[in-house]
DNA sequence: AATGTAAGCGGAGAAAGTTCCACTTGACCG
DNA sequence: CGGTCAAGTGGAACTTTCTCCGCTTACATT
C-alpha cells in the first residue's frame, strides 16, 4: 500500500493568491442561482424554511450540488451572511475609526462589538443558523478566528505585557457576549433594547480593560 | 361551542406540592428503562450514538414514548444530566460555602463558575447536546433560570444600588463564559488546561465585580 | 367485579440533513 | 480538434428527528 494513496498532482492544497483555482462555468452557474435562490426562499418564507431540498429545487439542482458548495446547512447560512462578513472584516481591519485603525484600541474593541451587535440585529437569525450546527461551529469557523485575531492584537497594543490576564481567553470571553443565540435571547425573551444590550456590553468592556469604575 | 371545550375537572394544571400528580406504573417502568437504556447507550458507544430510535430500540418501546416523557433530543440529554444539576443547585443555594450561603457573594460567584467548569469537564458533550437544539434552548432551560437567578441575587448583595451596571446582563455574560461549545472549544481546539479556564473566569469576575486589578 | 376515561403507548410516516456514487461536462493540452 | 480526466452534477437512499392518531391500559369510582 506504500505511497498507492498519496497526492501526486501540482495543485496546491489551498487557494494560491495571484493564481487562483478556476471556477468552471457550470459550477459558477450553480453558485449564482443557488445563492439567489436561497435569498429568494430566505425572503419570502423566513429562515425556518431555508432547507437544503428547497434551496437545491428552487434552484433546478440536485442537492448533491448544495452539500458540495457549501458543506452543510450552516455553511449555505453562512455564504448568504458573507457579503456583511466581508463588509465587515474591512470595516475594522482597514475601515475609518473608531472601528478600524487610527482610534485607541479601547474605543475600537468597544466600536467592533457594538457593530456585531447592529449585525445581530439585522440577521440574527441567519447567524444563529450559522452557528447551530454542532457546538464548537461557530469557533471553528474563519469568521471567528479573524474576529478574535483581532481583538487579540487590540489587546496587545493596550496591554503589551499581559497584565490585564489571558488575551486569548479575554477575546474570547468579549465575543461571547455576541453569541447569536444570546442575543435573540435577550432581545426576544427578555425584552432588551439595543440601548441596554449596548450599555451592558460596554460595562463589561470597561471592567475587562482595567478602566476605572465611574 | 360555549363552554364545550372547557376543563371541568379538578386537577390542577400544574403539579402541586404535597399532592403530586400520580406517575401511571407504566410510565414510571417505562421512565426508568429509558433512562437506563439512555446511560447504556450513552456509555457504551458515546454522545453522537444517542438518538432517540436507539434509545426506543433498547428500551423496547416506541418512539412516541420516549417523545412524549422527553420532548426532543435535547430534553433526553437534559434529563441525563438531571442528577447532577440538581446536586449542583444544593450545592449552591444551601450547600457549604463557598459555593452555598456563608461566604462574601464575590466569593461565591467564583466558586459558582469554578464549579460549572468542573461539570462541562465531566459532561461537556452532554451539555452541548441539551444546549444546541434551538439557538436559545440553553437560555429557556429552567437550570438557565435559576442560575441566572443566583447570580443576580449575588450581584445585589455586593452592589444594592446596581452602580456595576444592570445585574441581568452582568449574569448573563458571566454565565455565557460556561457555554458548553465555548468550553468545549477552548479545551479541545485551543488545548486550553483546566486551570487556565479558571485563571481566565476569574479575570473576568474580578473585573466585572469592580475590584483593583492586581 | 364491572366500567368509564384520560394518560400513556406504539409505530407508521413526513420532513429534513447528509452521504454516496455512477454519470456528465468543462477546461486544458498536445 | 479530439482526447483526457478531475471537477462537478443529480438524485436515490439512508439516517435521524419529530408528529400524529388510533389503540391499550392503569386507576378511580361504584
Amino acid at each position: 500500500m506504500a505511497g498507492s494513496g498519496g497526492r501526486s498532482d501540482d495543485r496546491p492544497l489551498l487557494p494560491v493568491a495571484g493564481q487562483p483555482v478556476v471556477e468552471r462555468a457550470d459550477a459558477a452557474r450553480n453558485r449564482v442561482a443557488l445563492l439567489t435562490a436561497a435569498a429568494a426562499i430566505l425572503e419570502r418564507d423566513g429562515v425556518d424554511a431555508l432547507s437544503m431540498d428547497r434551496v437545491a429545487a428552487e434552484a433546478r439542482v440536485g442537492v448533491g450540488t448544495v452539500y458540495r458548495r457549501f458543506g452543510d446547512r450552516g455553511g449555505l447560512a453562512f455564504a448568504l451572511l458573507d457579503d456583511d462578513e466581508r463588509r465587515f472584516q474591512e470595516a475594522f481591519l482597514s475601515g475609518r475609526p473608531p472601528l478600524g485603525p487610527g482610534a485607541p484600541p479601547q474605543a475600537r474593541i468597544r466600536a467592533f462589538v457594538h457593530s456585531y451587535i447592529d449585525r445581530l440585529e439585522s440577521h440574527g437569525e441567519l447567524h444563529a443558523v450559522a452557528e447551530i450546527r454542532t457546538a464548537t461551529a461557530r469557533f471553528a469557523s474563519g469568521a471567528y478566528r479573524t474576529a478574535r485575531a483581532h481583538i487579540v492584537a487590540l489587546l496587545h497594543q493596550v496591554d503589551p505585557r499581559g497584565d490585564w490576564g489571558d488575551h486569548g481567553y479575554l477575546a474570547d470571553a468579549l465575543l461571547a457576549l455576541v453569541d447569536a443565540g444570546l442575543f435573540l435571547y435577550q432581545r426576544r425573551e427578555l425584552g432588551y433594547s439595543l440601548e441596554r444590550i449596548k450599555a451592558g456590553v460596554d460595562v463589561v468592556v470597561d471592567g475587562l480593560l482595567g478602566e476605572r469604575r465611574r
